[in-house]
DNA sequence: ATCCCGAGGG
DNA sequence: CCCTCTGGAT
């Protein structure tokens, strides 16, 4: 297992590679994050933002998406996925934003779980990127590239993934960190081909090691 | 554990 | 073709 100072010595370099790391789905206001964040569930920023300008321009608030009829919002967001799940929730969820929360998006990572189509990780991202809420939130990326860098076990849950990543990072670095991280997973350390033969993080990392040498 | 589900990459 | 994508609900 990684030691703290080591993988503290990883995050240095990874935040030189990618020192503009952070959120990159488009939105005007945190109510349009939420919506954006919920879709982004299984599937790609990039196919996120690109159905998400028009249905924006159509429902821009939890006051309209709430009336929304069910199959607009379906065909607006056909292309992303899971499309029949995602349009019941967002619709879903600005009608509990209007006569739940007085049409304002909770601060609180609880009353935003309440929220059809968010769990743990939407609620943390979008209190740390709206707000500013210290949190970690685990992704697949977060995830993969924890226990490729033996941060963690192979077996862990992603909660123990974000405990632990909590534990070694002060909280102020905790939103940052998070961008950073989700940055190596997507654009360095893949799923698939990870690049670790171009991988400043090679000599610290037992996964690319075992890569490099075949 | 399984389902949802289209787009893009390799 | 197969894998992956800022998961969540059952």
């Amino acid at each position: 297992m990684l030691s703290k100072a080591n993988f503290l010595k990883i995050l240095d370099i990874i935040a030189e590679m990618f020192p503009r790391a952070h959120g990159e789905l488009r939105s005007d206001t945190p109510f349009q994050m939420l919506i954006a964040v919920i879709l982004s569930a299984q599937a790609t920023d990039k196919g996120v933002n690109k159905a998400t300008p028009a249905l924006f321009a159509k429902y821009p608030d939890s006051k309209s998406l709430a009336l929304a009829d069910i199959s607009d919002v379906e065909s607006l967001i056909k292309t992303i996925g899971l499309y029949h799940s995602k349009a019941k929730n967002i619709i879903r969820t600005a009608e509990m934003l209007e006569t739940d929360f007085g049409g304002e998006l909770p601060h609180d990572k609880d009353l935003l779980q309440k929220l059809p189509g968010v769990g743990r990780k939407t609620a943390n991202v979008v209190l740390g990127d709206a707000f500013g809420i210290p949190g970690i939130a685990v992704d697949t990326h977060v995830e993969r590239v924890s226990k490729r860098l033996q941060l963690v076990k192979q077996s862990a849950t992603v909660t123990e993934v974000e405990d632990k990543l909590m534990k070694v990072v002060p909280e102020s670095e905790w939103v940052v960190t998070h961008h950073r991280l989700i940055f190596f997973g997507r654009y360095h350390c893949t799923a698939r081909s990870p690049k670790c033969t171009l991988c400043p993080v090679l000599p610290y990392c037992k996964f690319g090691e075992k890569l490099s040498i075949q």
